[in-house]
DNA sequence: ATGATTGATTTTGTACACAATTTACGGCAA
DNA sequence: TTGCCGTAAATTGTGTACAAAATCAATCAT
């Protein structure tokens, strides 16, 4: 795990105003729905300390909902959940990051696999809409727009496989991704994701060519995890980089397949 | 969803004598545990209605933690959770079963065919020690620890893999398959759960077949879906059935591949 | 008989208060 | 300074009481 001292927050979530909420209602659901998306949006980084009184007083809602929210979190490997100390953002670890990408790669090859060879028109059309918002919402630089419409772009391929289960256990796999990129995004790297990448996909779904589109998938992914820096794991090896030790082994690059 | 009726039941886990507890402790965590235990073999069967006050006293914890290991086992897909109406052993639909099988077949087969190439001395004779004993347990009548040692070979297969993350994911569908077969068990069909194909699996693990592995694999998880009975599916089907009306279409059954 | 309605009972939802634990802070000695 | 207690504050854990909702049963009307 990274970020072993937890900088605790004063959590600014953009969430209603406490107790002035419009209709009504806000509970355990909304409370889970909203720091699920500050996490994958990097609102949230990995180690941020989650106070249930604070959030509780945020949301209007007692402390009940928040533990009931931060056990379905926990559930989805959002948030780490640790014994009369509270709740912190999760912080995925090198061996955990590379087992995540490379499940990925096998599940997400399989669902183009699939698509392939049922895509639909209506489908297509779809897609290549939102490879173009995507697009769009980079070049205007709002990247968090871009974050989540890339994020979008993977769930809805996923659903479109006709696959429930499959669906399921991909958002779960996409929604620790950006906890991932979040933890160990290289400073150096620009943090455009890479949507040529969808467009190559898209272009292969469309030609029917499955093989073609697998290939897509699995760079697209290994691109992503490439653009990491697993280096600086923890605390004392930034230390050590600071202080220009040489650390014993850089984390291998992923491979291909 | 199945058994759209649920029937409650008394529910005789057998779990410690509540108050008499030996050391002490029993938490949430072991409530969710011991039923996702006892729905894991059988026990507790789709549909049964889960109780709060009743498994607080047999478990001799608070409402609260009975609360908590429920969103845990919903978070999982074991129970339902009803608004206001309790939880209930959850009874997957059709479409959902077929996509459980469908993905564990994707993932599965994945799993082999990394195992076949990197796969241990060692490895190998855990496999076949664990086959021996399903094998024993079956040949002896003992079909809840059988079946046992089947779930158990399927997650080892997982984590010898070496990929946490998929272990994980395969364990929440492996946790949901007894759920589907205690749903649509064929009653004409014997329940010994064809652990020869488990046999055949390690073989072409030993010889470092990939392909000859991911297909007994494929076989393996085919041949549990076709032993199931998909035609009683609600309530009313069964009644369409008893006043022989046929029904529109008789769900497919599993295609390799 | 069948179906609707009302009231009693059971069951779930939630807020609150207090206990247990951890964390933060300040003093004190080496 | 640095390290080590001991107290105070903050934070989490848990039990209990009460409110809300649904279920069940009996009654009554059709």
């Amino acid at each position: 795990m990274k970020n072993s001292a937890p900088i605790s927050v004063g959590l600014r979530l953009p969430s209603k105003s406490a107790e002035t909420q419009s209709g009504r209602g806000v509970d355990a659901a909304d409370v889970y729905a909203q720091i699920y998306e500050a996490v994958l949006d990097h609102r949230l980084p990995p180690g941020t300390k989650l106070k249930e009184v604070p959030l509780a007083e945020l949301f209007g809602v007692t402390r009940g909902s928040i533990r009931k929210a931060f056990t379905q979190l926990h559930a989805m490997n959002i948030i780490e959940l640790r014994p009369n100390r509270g709740a912190i953002v999760a912080s995925p670890s090198v061996a955990e990051s590379r087992d995540l990408f490379a499940a990925r790669r096998i599940i997400e090859s399989s669902i183009v696999d699939i698509l392939a060879r049922e895509i639909t028109k209506p489908q297509i059309r779809q897609l290549r809409m939102m490879v173009k918002q995507e697009d769009l919402a980079y070049r205007c630089g709002e990247i968090r727009a871009g974050l989540k419409f890339s994020v979008d772009f993977h769930r809805v391929l996923a659903s479109m496989a006709g696959n429930s289960v499959m669906t399921g256990v991909l958002e779960q796999l996409v929604s620790r991704t950006p906890l991932v990129v979040a933890a160990y995004r290289d400073p150096s790297q620009p943090n455009n994701c890479a949507n040529l990448d969808h467009a190559e996909l898209v272009e292969a779904l469309i030609a029917h060519d499955a093989d073609r589109a697998v290939k897509a998938m699995k760079c697209h992914l290994c691109n992503l995890e490439n653009k990491l820096n697993f280096a600086n794991d923890a605390p004392e090896n930034e230390l050590a980089l600071i202080f220009g030790f040489a650390r014993s082994a850089v984390a291998p690059r992923a491979k291909h397949s």
